[in-house]
DNA sequence: TTGAAAGCGCTAACAT
DNA sequence: ATGTTAGCGCTTTCAA
């Protein structure tokens, strides 16, 4: 192994000019500078990562804690992975993988262990046990979602209220004067994650606002679920002519059950997703959605996280706004019989 | 912070006794234990994972490199991840997260700095730029997937082959004599990724072997894409009635397509899956299958990575027996014209 | 069965 | 502008 005394002695300097210049922190004769990089370079050096975090009191890596539960959609918790590592990176950070499901003592583990520097927690419920671990920590997190009490924490996330509104208001500019919301599965909502509720809280703001009855249902991911579900909610509610569906697993076979029970879409029925862009467009017909940023929300909370380590102050919470993109899967309300 | 020192003071011994009793290294007096292990408790001691990895040249962690590439079925990958994240966290260890984009140059860098003790190097192509570096790097490493040259790897995955095979044989068991393969986007085949080639010649030779007709078609991951390569498959070869699919993403589009071109599954076509069991499952009606095990590879491939670790051996290749479930989407050829 | 002490490779205060 | 040196908190040899 090449240390920092090879290259030293490779350049003739003292161990410390090494590190400086390697660091940046004062500044160096650029002839220094050359032989040292240079030096670098010939011995293939690289700097143990585990002596400069025991000296430096940082280890360059953050935690990031992945749900791995029923009803997630996991598509986008890999494009928010993604956008965590890769926006990471760009901070010469690398990024350790917890799952959920590691709990509180995940997290203290990896914080008293000084494993890591700084959190980020993915799937964050109402009453998540892992918030007050979050507070005593006094180590910087930043959570995707927004549980109740956000006291002294770092929340971010898209504005799913905002989303919900955006859909019933689409529709309703469209004429629909009765829509509903297929949601994730109940087991979601159960588990009080922010986000449905959220969805579901604008969706029916919206609904009172503008007038429109708005009816809303969970849904499993099954296909017969499916087929059950908006058999039931139209039965229930046979003038229902706009859907939106926050529920990413099960867009496909809701197409398919809709052109079963001999509805088109958008003539007979307006279909609005809440989903990432890619899935919405690639879809027959490509769907009216409002996107979920995950890459977005990734770098942002890294960037917040990094702000945070050089000290720096950062919004308690940030909701990202939503993006409405207008496709072929609605268009005016059908004239009423 | 506590360190070991606190620890020590306060159960009246030295350091290196308390590190004994935590690492089980040689034998201690029982009382002593007790006392250490009081002591660790009352004061919330957590060894500092730096200077632990610092003295023992063991970081302790992992990495674990996924790809993000075009054709990747995410859902799978996330459960390789999982399975190799739960696996470490029983050997305690922790994983790191890498991006193939960070190529060569990322697993040098972990490497080399000692970020971590070894890798699992998920989506290896046949003539992968990663696979010298993993050669030269004096670090275990055991690769999901088969390069070219295996020569001096530790290399894990499911017999592919065979895999094709056996689908072959199920259908041309039930009497099928045109039967085709719908495989992954051709990008997948181009990159020379190793899981689709394999599959296919597993197909192929057992086409052979079987006297039957086998074709195979890439296929993109729209629903357009599905639509017309099966319009194309059927309009050149009439007579099939068996269809493999390899290819998960495109599941649900195939059902619907060969819906919409009224061929009943398995009354007309018969559908054979390579996917995850739960995917299987969950279609209507339950698909025929043979089963990607990647909770299996993924702890296959911790397990491998931690007995190298300690020193022991393993098998340079270990190739997965497919397992088949015969579900609702194959029957009996239909009598031929 | 236990303790003392020498590092592990680096950073950063303190000197010059 | 650069060098010297004292740690960072732990493991492990060497001694007793």
């Amino acid at each position: 192994m090449v240390t920092i005394a090879d290259v030293a002695r490779h350049a003739g300097v003292a161990a410390s000019t090494v590190s400086y210049v390697l660091s940046g922190k004062r500044s160096i004769s650029s002839d220094t500078r050359d032989r040292v990089q240079e030096a670098v370079r010939v011995l293939g050096y690289r700097p143990n990562a585990s002596a400069r975090a025991l000296a430096s009191q940082r280890s360059n890596v953050l935690a990031l804690v992945i749900p791995l539960r029923t009803g997630m959609h996991v598509p986008v918790m890999m494009q928010f992975a993604t956008a965590v590592v890769t926006t990471a990176r760009r901070f010469d950070h690398d990024v350790l993988l917890l799952t959920a499901d590691e709990g509180r003592e995940g997290l203290e583990r990896v914080a008293q262990s000084s494993l890591v520097d700084a959190l980020v927690v993915m799937d964050v419920e109402l009453h998540d046990e892992r918030v007050p671990v979050l507070r005593e920590l006094s180590m910087p997190s930043v959570l995707i979602g927004f549980p109740a009490d956000t006291d002294g924490l770092t929340c971010i996330d898209l504005d799913f209220v905002a989303a919900g509104e955006r859909c019933v208001d689409h529709l309703a500019d469209l004429g629909h004067r009765t829509i509903a919301l297929l949601g994730t599965p109940s087991a979601v909502y159960e588990r009080q994650t922010g986000f449905a509720q959220r969805t579901l809280a604008g969706f029916t703001a919206a609904a009172d606002r503008r007038g429109v009855l708005g009816v809303e249902t969970p849904c499993e991911h099954t296909f017969d679920a499916v087929l059950g579900t908006v058999e039931q909610l139209l039965r229930d509610h046979p003038d229902i002519t706009g859907l939106v569906v926050q529920n990413e697993p099960i867009i496909g076979p809701l197409l398919d059950v809709l052109r079963r029970l001999g509805r088109r879409v958008p003539e007979d029925m307006s279909l609005m997703a809440i989903c990432a862009d890619d899935v919405a467009e690639r879809q027959v017909p490509q769907l009216s959605s409002v996107a979920i940023p995950a890459d977005e929300i990734g770098l942002q909370a890294v960037e917040s996280l990094i702000t945070k380590l050089e000290g720096g102050q950062v919004p308690a919470m940030t909701l990202l706004r939503p993006q409405l993109t207008p496709r072929a899967s609605t268009c005016p309300a059908p004239a009423r019989h």
